[in-house]
DNA sequence: AGCACGCCGACT
DNA sequence: GTCGGCGTGCTC
């Protein structure tokens, strides 16, 4: 029966109660959409901006946050406001759940990056809220011991150590009593299933050990202890400002800011650290316990669920003083940070390049700003961006210049490969393998880097030119002989080693050119078979803790020649290594990127850095086709200043950043034609006038990307000239082919 | 992001 | 004749 029908055939159906006026209240869901959702506010629940509520959508129920209109977005710059909702359409709150709300601060920053990065809010939002609160958190069950314990109860020495411990009445979980009574956990689960234990909710999650600011001062020196001094005042001031922190490798840069870390906690407030790669962590972490006497919070993306609701919940409750991390962790709810540390701020790792696509380093410096708090930048090879900004006096300048404990910069020098061939179908110098001998004859460690994972970047049939390409992208596969497979990097594609050619069917025919890590490896083999070597690449290392295992081999002198990619240019100190050998210090350099030389300075500075961190002095040798490179002379000379000088005189005038602004659209779809279509729509609408300019579109470097056709689409304005507004005018005038997409990435950092 | 509705191929 | 493919559109 029809339900409107069936009542109004009800006889004297009592009267509706009069509706009371229902407020409403905008939801921000985790979610694409434009803005937030309206909601009618039961009369019973109270809600503040901030809250985490419960709302239902179409039919199903998702957690978002209560918002409101952010009053301090420029209006140009916020996303144009939604049509409102009639009051009848609203539906209820269905529940507000007891987690702490997100402060206004926080809601003002998701606002902020949202319109920066032209993405809808909710993504920004999903960032501090998805995974990391599915659900109300669930407390930990823990042990004690059952009041009446069953006569069946077999008793055992293993369970009877249980059953002492339980004694003092303390809930504890199985792990921790399986791990004070010094006994397997089935041993617990046994005395459980007996009936001898209770189980038993534990109370609040344990709380993070608070880092403490006096625990081991430390004895600090002329330009260290200036340095620290000005640090910890800035931090003293509570204001918000940007300092760079700039020194040479070695320079003790971390036992400085360690110090601003301490300002902070002594003033009660929290201080977040980012790093690039949580991977540098193991040393690291020693060096902030041995200052503060516990390890910090620590956030990551392979983090454990647990851990993850735990660390989040520490960060809104104030609980984690410190949290150290990636750059996710500047989502995390603080509720009373005063303090951020970029460390390394020039890495591009602080790019994401998925998703939300932000700077983490330049939106740090945002949250700071918005919150009212110092933020410093550490670096030994800052960025041009940032020297810009010391440069025009928006940012405060702290200078190392020399490395501290008596440890003197590596000397660097170039070896002109056209002057010392390798021998034919090798890669390493004579001129540097004499170098190597001689730093093993004198029981040193040594180094070789080449930024190239796998064996070799390219194979060929000799008989028939045939090329190994990945079937989904435009790029070469690479080699990785250990495993017998060619892999693409670009994409998870990978493929066992032909035996013959896929194209002619010659045998015997392919062949690996150009050196990876791996063939390099071999090669150092042949030339030093009694060398203990150590490989580090990130797809050999498997994990932090096979990383922590691999430097500490190094430290204990296991091991005499490091052979790796990037990942040992992390701070890592090694004091026994005193020769590092770059491979191919040209690599990086082609390309014709925007930041290719400035991007190669730093990663081969940071490599170089490795070499003599002890009293013996290092030794850095580049193998260069190239010489005359400003790269190379730079690195020779140490002149970073001048370098960085002459790459700002260069982008000046075509003002390129940070001397202008960068936008890249790429425009992406399965079918190559409707790729071209909304590009070539793109490129009809461009738009135009006095200090903006548009280039392209032309197809993107791997023009085929995990089987999408790419186009790239650069706009390039005047620093005065903010790009968001322009964007959101012109992508409104272009409705994409069918499949294809547009994605925005402000402040491009990668040009692929 | 989900999840429904909706219009065209291979099966009980 | 139905089950199911994923293309478009909506969710306050």
């Amino acid at each position: 029966m029809e339900p409107a029908l069936f009542s109004s055939l009800l006889p004297d159906a009592p009267a509706p109660p009069a509706a009371p006026a229902r407020r409403r209240v905008s939801v921000l869901l985790p979610m694409p959409f434009a803005g937030p959702f309206d909601y009618a506010a039961p009369p019973n629940m109270p809600l503040n901006p901030g809250d985490v509520v419960v709302v239902p959508l179409g039919r199903r129920r998702e957690t978002g946050v209560v918002w409101e209109p952010n009053p301090n977005l420029p209006a140009d710059f916020a996303p144009p406001p939604q049509r409102t909702v009639e009051a009848a359409r609203l539906r209820p709150v269905a529940e507000l759940l007891d987690l702490p709300p997100l402060s206004a601060e926080l809601r003002h920053f998701i606002d902020w990056v949202a319109a920066y990065t032209l993405t809808p809010p909710g993504m920004v939002l999903a960032m501090t809220l998805r995974l990391h609160m599915r659900g109300v958190p669930t407390p930990s069950m823990g042990w004690i011991l059952a009041e009446n314990r069953p006569d069946t109860v077999r008793l055992t020495p293993a369970r009877q150590k249980v059953l002492d411990l339980l004694q003092d009445g303390t809930a504890r979980t199985t792990t921790d009593i399986a791990n004070a009574a010094n006994v397997g956990p089935g041993v617990v689960k046994g005395l459980a299933d007996a009936k001898a234990l209770k189980a038993i909710k534990l109370g609040p999650e344990r709380p993070f050990a608070a880092p403490n600011p006096h625990h081991n001062l430390p004895v600090l020196e002329g330009e260290q202890a200036t340095a620290t001094a000005a640090l910890r005042n800035t931090v003293a001031e509570g204001q918000f400002s940007v300092t760079l922190l700039e020194g040479v490798t070695g320079s003790g840069k971390t036992e400085i800011y360690l110090e601003a870390i301490a300002a902070c906690l002594e003033q009660g407030k929290q201080a977040l650290v980012l790093l690039p790669e949580i991977a540098l962590s193991a040393q690291w972490m020693q060096r902030f316990t041995r200052r503060f006497g516990t390890e910090p919070a620590i956030w990551h993306s392979e983090i454990g669920q647990r851990a993850r609701r735990l660390t989040w919940h520490a960060a809104a409750n104030g609980s984690a003083t410190v949290v150290v991390g990636a750059r996710s962790a500047l989502f995390l709810p603080f509720n009373n940070l005063g303090l951020i540390i970029v460390d390394e701020e020039h890495e591009s790792l602080f790019k994401q390049e998925e998703g939300v696509i932000y700077n983490a380093r330049d939106m740090a410096v945002v949250r700071a700003r918005l919150s009212g708090f110092p933020i410093a930048l550490v670096s030994a090879t800052p960025s041009l961006e940032t020297l810009a900004n010391v440069e025009a006096g928006r940012y405060r300048h702290l200078i190392l210049p020399s490395r501290h404990g008596g440890a003197s910069l590596p000397e660097t020098r170039i070896l002109d490969m056209r002057d010392h061939p390798p021998p034919r179908g090798l890669f390493l110098s004579p001129a540097l393998t004499e170098q190597l001998s001689a730093t093993f004859e004198r029981q040193e460690q040594a180094m070789l880097f080449l930024n190239r994972r796998g064996y070799a970047p390219l194979t060929l049939c000799r008989a028939c030119g045939h090329r190994m390409e990945c079937p989904h992208c435009t790029a070469w596969l690479v080699e990785h002989r250990a495993k017998k497979m060619l892999s693409c990097h670009y994409c998870d594609h990978t493929e066992p080693m032909p035996p013959t050619c896929p194209t002619c069917g010659a045998e015997e025919s392919l062949t690996a050119i150009g050196p990876g890590i791996e063939r390099i490896t071999e090669e150092a083999k042949n030339l030093f078979p009694d060398a203990r070597i150590l490989v580090m690449a990130s797809d050999t290392l498997g994990g932090p803790a096979a990383t922590a295992e691999a430097v500490a081999k190094i430290s204990r002198r296991e091991v005499d020649l490091v052979i790796g990619t990037q990942i040992v240019a992390k701070g890592w100190h090694f004091p026994h290594l005193t020769l590092v050998g770059i491979v191919d210090a040209d690599l990086g350099l082609g390309g014709g990127d925007l930041r290719a030389g400035e991007r190669t300075i730093q990663l081969l500075h940071q490599v170089a850095g490795r070499a003599g961190r002890a009293s013996t002095p290092g030794r850095v040798l580049l193998q260069s086709y190239t010489p005359e490179h400003p790269v190379m002379q730079a690195l020779v000379s140490g002149d970073f200043d001048a370098f960085m000088a002459q790459e700002a005189a260069q982008r000046r005038p075509g003002f390129w950043p940070p001397y202008g602004r960068l936008a890249a659209l790429i425009i992406s779809a399965e079918d190559a034609k409707e790729a071209d279509a909304t590009a070539a729509d793109l490129g009809r609408t461009a738009p135009y006038g006095e200090g903006i300019q548009v280039l392209g579109p032309a197809p993107a470097p791997i023009a085929v990307l995990r089987n999408r056709h790419r186009r790239r689409i650069l706009l390039r304005t005047w620093r005065t000239i903010a790009v968001q507004p322009i964007l959101r005018r012109w992508l409104s005038m272009v409705k994409p082919g069918k499949g294809a997409r547009i994605d925005i990435d402000i402040d491009p950092v990668s040009f692929l």
